[in-house]
DNA sequence: TATTGTTATACTCTATAACTATA
DNA sequence: TATAGTTATAGAGTATAACAATA
């Protein structure tokens, strides 16, 4: 490719004004560029306002539509491992969003469970984020956004094999 | 939602076995599900045997297409503060993997370039995402890859207007 | 004065190993 | 012997502030 075509690709682009053609490919970039997206928006909805992190609110979040979840499976949904998952529920628990419980059938699993206050900020956090994702997705028509959510969901289920 | 029905969606959804319904119309979330997997492959087949992060990574591959590109540039299209791209750089450039000269026009600018090792290592980690990736997405079509591809495009590009 | 790049430094997040308690 | 959770600790990655050189 030479100077001039390089340029005339660059101003095509997505981001950045760079070529990307060996890029175009592996979904590893284009998820990340855009996630460059969500994470100013979780940065200005969430972690500055909450003073809270995209792990810490997805834990929220998991612990609110599962009830009674143990840590061990919040590690594996979040992809993070055992230890930084104690650190993270040390952490919600001393703001007192969430609380821990020693599970009368097994003594060793721990049932996570958000207190009041702890649902009172995951559903103020998830309607910020909604609200702000909503305009800036504005140039996806609905059908173009559920679809989206479709294939996210259906490389996310490829986890399985790939472990 | 009773405890039975959320036990029932949890075996529906994609990840780690867990429900998820006030996170499902958050982008954020579902594009760090998928990241999971991508990240996943990039680890085995480039961090692990090349020594080399994400961001070192993608510093290549768009050095390699878009020749005499600034450090600036690169920050920007990666989202990346200054200072660190410097770093990046200087590990890049340690490596022998990458150069940088002065420009002539404007001697505050430094253009970065692909040394002939930094092109092979770049170029042996494409393929290896490129076929890794093609394994692990199966499960999509090649139109369903296009499309998502696409529409990772057009959320990307919001990026201008979220800043 | 504004811009490019750098240094110094602190902070956040993540990973590994070793340990306790329970099954 | 295996599993759930924890502690301690090191490493990777990222952020801000202050600076030098050039425009």
């Amino acid at each position: 490719m030479t100077r001039k075509t390089a340029a005339v690709a660059a101003e095509r682009t997505p981001v950045g004004r760079l070529a990307e053609p060996g890029l175009h490919d592996i979904m590893g970039y284009q998820l990340a560029q855009a996630s460059v997206v969500t994470n100013a928006i979780f940065r200005r909805c969430v972690a500055e306002p909450e003073g809270m992190g995209k792990v810490e609110f997805t834990i929220l979040a998991l612990v609110q539509a599962n009830p009674e979840v143990s840590a061990r499976q919040l590690a594996q949904a979040l992809a993070v491992t055992p230890p930084n998952i104690a650190m993270w529920l040390d952490k919600l628990e001393q703001r007192g969003w969430v609380a821990r419980t020693r599970s009368t059938r097994d003594a060793r699993v721990q049932h996570v469970s958000l207190t009041a206050e702890g649902t009172d900020t995951v559903n103020r956090c998830v309607q910020a984020l909604h609200a702000a994702e909503h305009e800036a997705m504005a140039t996806l028509s609905a059908a173009e956004q559920a679809m989206l959510v479709e294939l996210l969901h259906k490389l996310a289920r490829a986890r399985s094999r790939a472990a």
